[in-house]
DNA sequence: GTGTATATCTCGGGG
DNA sequence: CCCCGAGGTATACAC
């Protein structure tokens, strides 16, 4: 990894044309051959930046990264301040908890939290435009499909709506009805999923935890 | 903007939980107290990061920055290879052009573009579920709700539909229209649109432009 | 490769 | 403050 600072003008010209005024900033170059210039706030987002993989002329006062598909990267360099290398090797990666799955996961073990005398017919259960989270039957036997987000925004409800559209088209599901699970419902969710007749619940992803510990503690 | 070269593990405890094993990494820590930790390759995304504001606790062998949300981030230090800190000053800021802002203004502008006699009622215009980039009249007099994207892609489509639903209960609006309106309308969004009867516009974004620079000439 | 769903999304605007 | 929509979104995964 290549860590200059610099005092420097970018243009970006692809996907949009974007400029940015001559001033100090840190200009990142990956080993892959990546490209990041970021400025001294904002953890996340570069002021620009070029995925790998590129080539990098470089010159004395500018630099041009250009990438297979067309955009190129345009740094004039008016001072360098600094201009060092490292060799970081490869990273082993990043190590995760607490996602989508496990809240699917934990549902899937206590589908009564998603409506009273729901058992589990299957996890992933395929449809024709992809497969939805967990398939149910109530007490009656009726079918319900179930979809769940971490976060209930306006698309899950658009994901299940598409789901049920598919899943009525068996005749083994007819009358199919929709179960949208989130930690959160947001409202625009709670409006649409009612003008669908489809059913919401917010669930406790801490209390569901405190069930599956609880279950290896008496066993 | 501090750059620190080192070997570390990493523990982030906020929104989820992640784990970084030991590997020689890019820690940086901006004027504004947020960090970021790179790895040797990807442009955009930081393995981990804290947004400012933070506090950051450092010792010899570990640091923990901890924001006022009650995110936590840990760091272990098994050997600093650099340590370098730099005065950057305030950034002036991106300069962008293209964006879909834009491409709305002159639409709003110009809205025979969307279709013969059309006149705008008014921008932004609101439902419970969400602002509609553009609300029309067709030269009948007819509403036309119109969804704008750069690229006109399948969820801009299903956006615009919920839209439309909504439209349609307000007595004033019966039988309202919609227009799908982007510079290029791939494929799939073209079949969806056709099948619920919604009109689709690409629309020439350096066209439209120039009309704009042409009447700024005329007066 | 395209299409689809996720993200500690981030970021900005409006109520 | 929350809520919502846009992003040069990026990234992973299925077909």
């Amino acid at each position: 990894m290549r860590l200059v600072i610099a005092r420097c003008s970018v243009d970006y010209d692809g996907r949009l044309e974007a400029h940015l005024p001559m001033a100090v900033r840190l200009i990142m170059v990956k080993a892959d051959g990546c490209v990041a210039i970021h400025a001294d706030g904002g953890a996340y987002k570069p002021l620009n930046w070029m995925n790998a993989p590129n080539t990098l002329i470089e010159s004395e006062t500018e630099w041009v990264v250009r990438s297979p598909k067309g955009e190129t990267l345009t740094i004039k360099l008016d001072e360098v301040l600094a201009d060092s290398a490292h060799d970081l090797g490869t990273d082993p990666g990043l190590q995760k908890d607490g996602v989508e799955a496990h809240l699917q996961e934990l549902l899937a073990a206590n589908p009564h939290k998603l409506g009273a005398g729901f058992r589990l017919v299957r996890r992933e259960f395929p449809t024709d435009i992809g497969p939805v989270d967990l398939l149910c039957r109530d007490r009656d036997g009726q079918a319900i499909a179930v979809e769940i987000k971490r976060r209930g925004e306006i698309d899950g409800v658009e994901q299940l709506s598409r789901y049920l559209e598919r899943l009525e088209l068996d005749p083994a599901l007819r009358g199919v009805r929709g179960v949208f699970a989130a930690q959160v419902v947001k409202p625009q969710a709670r409006v649409l999923a009612d003008a669908r007749g489809i059913a919401w619940v917010e669930v406790d992803y801490d209390e569901l935890r405190g069930i599956e510990s609880n279950d290896l503690r008496l066993f």
